[in-house]
DNA sequence: TGCATTTATTTGTTTAAACGATTAATGTAT
DNA sequence: ATACATTAATCGTTTAAACAAATAAATGCA
């Protein structure tokens, strides 16, 4: 059996952390992308042009590969990034960001980063450190 | 603009409450269960018999009402839950956990009480307080 | 009472997620 | 070099989620 303490620290982990991406998913909404698609968008701009294939957004992003192809195809479909076969192994797709994607992004940034703002200030740097450090070290990381 | 151990807060927060709700859900996936079925079975249970309409589950589980009628749905074909209209308000539906439902519930805690295990030790009591409470904090509550 | 409004649940429809199977390219062992 | 296994991405299908609209009962009130 576990501790209440227990149940209410994770009860709030999981609440807060379906919360966060719900609403965040609200807001990009009105820019008509979804959570997952903005997500891949964030990881191609982390690249810095550099291209990166279907299994490596995958495997940042905690979904199923089968599913990275069709958020791809969304976002070509609204020309945000490119999709091209890599050159040294066939089987790979090269993924890079286009520069209308870069400029999409920024303003969804813009967005998600508002929704930050009513929070930012509630913790001191202390605490937001002793909190990812708690997370961590209950995951047993 | 928000500070870098904001960001890895929350990104500690969102991951880790989704990776749980997805351990759960795989474990649960045996016993031919959905998460959601599996908190609307506990929410029952916490009734301790009282029913409860589908606009109070829908309250307690930050779901949309439409979709609570069909979960309700699938677990009265596995005969876990009770329908029946409401005797002072026909519009209402009382639902109620049977029997077998408390029963499979039980396998279900069980199971579900296994994956916390892991994760059971890893805080102190102190330490899983002042974690539930920074993030409270952090929602501004 | 009669009628508009609100409340509670259900149903319909579109979209995305989960999972498996498939295709195609590459790597490897004989 | 050929056969076999592995890897990478895609496609197909089933199931559930999101959202809107519809139904039906209760409430408020002229």
């Amino acid at each position: 059996m576990h501790s209440k303490k227990y149940y209410k620290a994770i009860h709030q982990i999981i609440v807060t952390g379906h919360w966060i991406t719900d609403q965040v998913g609200k807001d990009l909404k009105e820019y008509g992308i979804t959570e997952p698609q903005f997500n891949v968008l964030r990881i191609l701009k982390g690249q810095k042009g550099d291209p990166i294939t279907v299994q490596e957004i995958q495997e940042r992003m905690v979904q199923r590969s089968s599913n990275v192809t069709r958020i791809v195809d969304k976002l070509l479909d609204k020309e945000l990034v490119n999709r091209q076969e890599c050159p040294t192994n066939r089987r790979k797709m090269d993924i890079t960001i286009t520069q209308k994607g870069l400029e999409e992004l920024e303003k969804l940034d813009d967005k998600v980063g508002h929704f930050h703002d009513q929070f930012q200030g509630n913790l001191s740097e202390e605490e937001l450190e002793t909190l990812a450090t708690l997370i961590k070290k209950l995951k047993g990381e």
